[in-house]
DNA sequence: TGTCCGATTGGT
DNA sequence: CCAATCGGACAG
């Protein structure tokens, strides 16, 4: 394994960062090419930085493991048939966020479920976060993640594309990529065996899965 | 209002 | 393998 990539300069990453048109596209296309991407949070009194190494797609309307199910409309939902490149966060299992990226156009639900990264700046912060030490259990979950970096439903409904928190072109897209069947789903039934969860081939930030 | 359940995690 | 834990979804 390569040392992790060093990141110090805000400027470049901001310069690279994917604009709100980019996730215009479809689910399955965003899960894979925002694989190596830098995720970047940022405020007055800290700065996190993690690669994406672990994602899975979400179908909306034709997928039975989506929240928008045969176009299934909630308070908790309505978010994910907004334009392309909104946040959808959502609380589970009573202590819990996961974040999606909701991508496509309007109306059309789909979304990107950012499962595993691999961390890289604000390691301390992480760690008082997540009220764990060990690097490798700091963000190798969906909601590890999350939870390292202070997400939670603030979140919903806010741009990918803002100042404080988004996603920043990798450098290097020379991995492999690994397709399976999602985590966690086994009440969906048409779709459960479906290709769509996706990572970086021998990154050791890959959630248990 | 009441019941059921989860795109997980952490401990046994 | 299994319990934790509580907001959201949905039925009545």
């Amino acid at each position: 394994m390569p040392e992790p990539l060093r990141i110090s300069k805000i400027k470049h990453l901001e310069k690279n960062k994917r604009r709100r048109d980019f996730f215009t596209k479809d689910a399955s296309t965003i899960a894979k090419r925002i694989l190596g991407d830098y995720l970047v949070m940022k405020n007055k009194d800290s700065f996190l930085v993690g690669r994406i190494v672990e994602t899975e797609s979400y179908l909306g309307i034709i997928d039975d493991a989506s929240h928008a199910w045969g176009r299934k409309i909630t308070e908790r939902n309505r978010v994910m048939y907004a334009p392309g490149g909104v946040i959808y966060v959502y609380f589970i299992y009573g202590k819990y966020w996961c974040f999606n990226i909701i991508v496509s156009e309007k109306e059309n639900p789909q979304a990107v479920l950012i499962r595993a990264l691999e961390p890289l700046e604000g390691i301390e912060i992480m760690k008082k976060n997540r009220g764990v030490s060990e690097l490798k259990k700091l963000t190798n979950g969906p909601c590890r993640w999350t939870q390292a970096f202070g997400i939670d439903k603030r979140f919903l409904g806010k741009s990918i594309e803002s100042r404080d928190l988004f996603i920043s072109l990798g450098p290097y897209k020379s991995f492999e990529i690994v397709h399976t069947k999602r985590i966690g789903i086994d009440y969906a039934t048409h779709s459960k065996d479906s290709p769509l969860r996706f990572y970086i081939r021998g990154n050791e930030f890959i959630s248990k899965g």
